[in-house]
DNA sequence: AGGTTCTGGAACCCGATAGTTCCGTAACTT
DNA sequence: AAGTTACGGAACTATCGGGTTCCAGAACCT
């Protein structure tokens, strides 16, 4: 948050700074375990191997605390230039299935959020601009790339379209509490993405270029 | 839940059945505005008007009551026969949603239920008996009846698709944050479910049968 | 009337947890 | 060496809310 890299060099013991990330992710553990409100500072710090002193020493409150790590979740892999061009949406999607293992970890901390939105409207904004926004936005750059093809039927809200996977996800973790197993990654790709973005079935390749062989 | 109508004629004051319902929906309501956590049970007596002492007289604990909340949802209005057939999938979902004006309310509950439902299997059985699967159901129900017009793409997973209109409410509502107003469910329905389900735009009619005049 | 159970309201008990303080020790500067 | 700050850990305070108990009055019974 702050930038305290100029600082005079203050005296004494200098702060470990590497213990903010494992605190960070410690909260996001403990986040996706508990959701929000069963969280206790006090399980992350001993899930860090730290004092509640350490913790509270850097972060004001339990708030600002979650609201760092919902700031800091790791979104490198989510650029569409990480994401191989395989010639067609579906084998893109699969491209990108094979890219985030370590997807569900975020969606689950995000499900522990949940609660949480509409009595933060600050958090609300941090876990929709680096939890959500990134994910959808991701697949709403592999609809444009699709739709460069030729791919995708015409007329289509890109936005709204873009939004049904995370919808079908979170609906999935959330409300259903069903496993984020890869068969359901596949059928809501296979099954319901690639055939509204395009207008026909999964296994169908528009006619316009040469089909790719896909892993 | 308990059956008490063969007592054989109790001593003293009779229980004022009515404050039941008050009490039941009194606490549907603080769990829409509030969610689970955040309720007291306190905020819902005073919302019924009653005390403290009348509630847990009724009810063994906060679990219990929120328990018999959700399981007290009024569905009386989801069976496929309220939907009248329009000749169309896109059609009927327009009947549906005109009969739908309170189900709003329904949703916000189950959204603040949600950061509940893994630490509560029994909380999470009922809320999907009462609130998900009778919606999901209807809406599957409707499939149906399309399918047998002959409206519907063959090879659909009809339980997959069904659940995509819930996904897309849920979402809209617990990580969205947006309001559940009448646009966002038509486009859910004319560009998302009706596209999906019959491979067309909803616009279109199957050229099996004769249109029929909607609303 | 007298007994019993309900009513809303208020007072109360108690466990949990956010947040603070203090300790002995470790790591740094001068 | 002396001074300062961070560390993990434990003790502490304050608050909040679930759950209980008591009250005076009301509604039913015999």
């Amino acid at each position: 948050m702050t930038t305290p890299t100029m600082e005079p060099r203050r005296l004494g013991r200098p702060r470990d700074m590497t213990r903010d990330a494992e605190i960070l992710q410690a909260a996001r553990d403990e986040l996706a375990e508990r959701g929000y409100e069963r969280m206790t500072v006090a399980a992350v710090a001993a899930r860090a191997g730290a004092g509640k002193a350490t913790v509270y020493r850097r972060w004001a409150s339990k708030a600002e605390l979650v609201l760092d790590a919902a700031m800091c979740t790791a979104d490198t892999a989510l650029t569409i230039d990480r994401v191989p061009d395989t010639g067609s949406l579906a084998g893109d999607l699969a491209a990108l299935r094979a890219l985030k293992h370590h997807d569900e970890g975020v969606w689950q901390a995000l499900a522990g959020l949940v609660s949480e939105l509409p009595h933060a409207p600050e958090l609300a904004s941090v876990v929709h601009e680096r939890m959500v926004r990134p994910r959808v936005g991701l697949v709403r750059a592999l609809l444009e790339r699709a739709a460069a093809r030729g791919e995708v039927r015409p007329g289509l809200d890109l936005d709204l379209v873009a939004s049904v996977p995370s919808a079908m996800i979170s609906y999935r973790l959330l409300v259903s509490g069903e496993p984020l197993d890869s068969d359901f990654l596949v059928k809501v790709s296979d099954e319901i993405f690639v055939p509204l973005a395009t207008g026909r079935p999964a296994g169908d390749r528009v006619s316009t270029k040469t089909p790719v062989a896909v892993g």
